[in-house]
DNA sequence: AACAACTTACTGACAGTGTAGTAACGTGCG
DNA sequence: CGCACGTTACTACACTGTCAGTAAGTTGTT
């Protein structure tokens, strides 16, 4: 299980073959999810044996980290200045993002797929998630704060509920829409459930559930 | 691959053992997902071998589609009237879901592992979640108009997006409360998500992702 | 420049495990 | 009896990980 096997050192052409190993086991995670998805399909995909794949990461557990690691490199490089926008350019960010995953649906598809099943029992992705969720969570209750300071009110204890619910809403019209995508505008739901709420937060109301 | 196996005829204690490897292979399948459920995990719990449940579900396959089946089946039994409620009760008994959840846990976690699973190529759930989904947006978009003529204004177009974002956040959130118990407060950011999303189709405002 | 010593990048074969499904057989109840 | 409900025993297979060996490259030495 996961033997501690160092990564041997980076010829150029070896850096470049170990980049499509990812991009193809992100393919076969993403189509098959990580149980179901083999050794054998990734290294097809890139002309090796799957004995191949183990040399260059040890372990199918190891594989998946790499591959989660990965894509947030890749995220990153995607921005002009390397960071994240802030205040309320960071919502308008996901926004773009979900437009943007309208034409990406290999990666969300294994998103979505990864994440639900990394909170079974023992997955290798777990710990990944975890931190991921943390982190994109605080992101976003700093971005409020940051929007209430320049409107110069006082911060809502409603941050901590909407931060989740707007990481929540993405992934969960994502889903949706790999299930039925006609059925589905994942990008404009998503700008919906966004601003309203953004403006839940930013100027909260009755609530409409409350009897008349 | 899910041969045709007809049930065969029902005697009251067989149905009683059916039941419990429904509840038994929902435990199993929620915290291992149904890949990596394993069939004997399943009939060690209601003590009997793998082969016990095959005669019983012909296949794994089969079993997965009756679990599902059968949730639904427990739900509809939970409500008073075996029906459910319409207009702006339909929201608040989403609201009341949530809360119930919170003690439900493996429930949940078998309703999100399988449901992103099931996006995966030839996954034997996917029909159930595709229907499942549809279903309840179009009953959300009812409930909406229900409200709307109550209130005697025009359904606006955002029915649709705020149908799908509503299950979608509910979903969502129990992804991330899975992974964090202590971090995310499942019932309480479920309700400040619906309000918030039922207001902006109720009562819409400016976005507030609009440059000032 | 040439050669030895070493490293990297694999392949092919195989062990081991987990697991779904089948077939043949028992056993007890209506 | 005859059928539903099981068990035991077995088949078949998919998959991960190990291992020995090979070819190709790299480094150091003279």
């Amino acid at each position: 299980m996961s033997t501690t096997r160092r990564v041997p050192r980076a010829r150029p052409e070896t850096l470049a073959k170990r980049t499509e190993i990812l991009r193809a086991a992100t393919a076969t995670f993403g189509s098959k999810g990580y149980n179901r998805g083999p050794l054998t399909e990734i290294a097809d995909q890139v002309g090796m044996t799957h004995a191949g794949i183990l040399h260059h990461f040890g372990s199918k557990d190891q594989l998946l980290v790499e591959v989660l690691k990965f894509r947030d490199r890749t995220d990153v490089e995607g921005l002009q200045d390397q960071r994240m926008p802030d205040g309320m350019d960071r919502f308008r960010h996901l926004v773009r993002t979900a437009f943007a995953n309208e034409s990406r649906h290999g990666i969300v598809q294994a998103y979505a797929v990864l994440s639900a099943e990394s909170v079974t029992e023992g997955h290798p992705g777990r710990a990944y998630f975890e931190e991921r969720y943390r982190t994109l969570r605080q992101d976003l209750r700093d971005a409020f704060e940051d929007v209430c300071a320049e409107r110069g009110i006082t911060v809502p204890a409603t941050v901590d509920r909407a931060a989740a619910s707007i990481l929540a809403v993405m992934d969960g019209l994502q889903v949706q829409w790999l299930l039925a995508r006609d059925d589905v505008e994942l990008a404009e739901a998503s700008a919906f459930a966004i601003e309203a709420l953004v403006s839940a937060v930013l100027d909260p109301r009755p609530s409409p559930l409350d009897p008349a």
